[in-house]
DNA sequence: GGTCTTGTTGCACC
DNA sequence: AGGTGCAACAAGAC
């Protein structure tokens, strides 16, 4: 599932319940989510830190620490992430999730067979849930490590400016639908958010970025911008039959919501690709 | 069995 | 250097 709109879900789940908490106990049932740390140290550093407010870049969820890892403070626990306090740093892959179960729903929801890690607070837990472990919990050490972990992405595909767009995509020669899933191009986009961008812009996903002038790359900023920033409200690409993703796959009726032209399909970059050959010609 | 999958990385190759 | 294609990661659906 996740791409921008999905993970923009978390962080909202992230902000509304566990912002301030204490985390109590980690439990790692399976260690293989987590990337570049051991189940121990991720546990040391967490347990007694808190959770402040957590942001996105593209794809990635950044949740800052406050104070880190076992040593009570004769100031108490402090709330507020300093620099140099670790974040946790997640990525959902295809089939990750983040949820959070209140304290007193603890009991009536058993683990699922998928939660790889779970941290506890006082007042409920957050469950990270992952089928395929294609990507998975990092800690960074500390802002900077952040930013050395995240530096290569380009601007996020929510915020990005018509000119800031323009100036990503302009110098590259590449086919389009390949250079928007690119993330470090535009951070965020994902195989569905691209269709739709371009199926709205009425543009091929093959055809070159080389030919797209100024007016061209303003519409297709302003397409995307629409598509991530309804999708965000949704916290999920929708399936609304106005949208082509109500109309992509099997089982859906594969016809262009716009002039009922059969969708096409196939491979782009590697990628499954759904297009109307009719309202995005060559 | 085979093929497919809403993500990313590393590598060979052009 | 920038771009492309493929395998790999892992686990399930059809």
């Amino acid at each position: 599932m996740p791409e921008l709109p999905d993970v923009e879900g978390f962080r909202r789940v992230v902000s509304d319940h566990a912002v301030g908490a204490r985390v109590e106990g980690v439990q790692v049932a399976d260690e293989g989510v987590l990337r570049g740390v051991s189940g121990r140290v991720f546990r040391r550093r967490i347990v007694g830190a808190t959770l402040t407010e957590p942001h996105r870049h593209g794809k990635w969820l950044v949740v800052p620490l406050a104070g880190s890892g076992g040593a009570e403070r004769p100031t108490g626990h402090p709330t507020e992430h300093r620099p140099d306090d670790p974040s946790v740093v997640f990525h959902f892959g295809m089939t990750g999730g983040l949820s959070w179960v209140p304290a007193e729903r603890v009991g009536e929801e058993p683990p699922h067979r998928h939660d790889r890690v779970v941290l506890r607070t006082e007042g409920g837990e957050l469950r990270f849930r992952d089928m395929r472990k294609l990507q998975g919990i990092r800690l960074a050490e500390s802002d900077h490590a952040v930013d050395v972990l995240l530096g290569g992405l380009g601007p996020d595909a929510a915020t990005v400016t018509a000119a800031g767009f323009r100036q990503q995509v302009r110098p590259l020669r590449r086919q389009l639908k390949p250079a928007l899933m690119d993330q470090t191009v535009i951070a965020g986009l994902g195989n569905l958010l691209v269709d739709e961008t371009m199926w709205r812009a009425g543009l091929r996903p093959d055809r070159p970025t080389a030919g797209l002038d100024d007016a061209a790359l303003n519409r297709l900023h302003a397409r995307m911008r629409t598509v991530v920033r309804h999708s965000m409200r949704h916290g999920r690409v929708p399936a609304n039959p106005s949208w082509l993703t109500g109309h992509r796959d099997p089982g859906q009726d594969q016809i262009c919501p716009r002039c009922g032209t059969p969708l096409r399909r196939g491979r782009v970059g590697g990628r499954t690709t759904v297009w109307c050959p009719r309202c995005q010609p060559g």
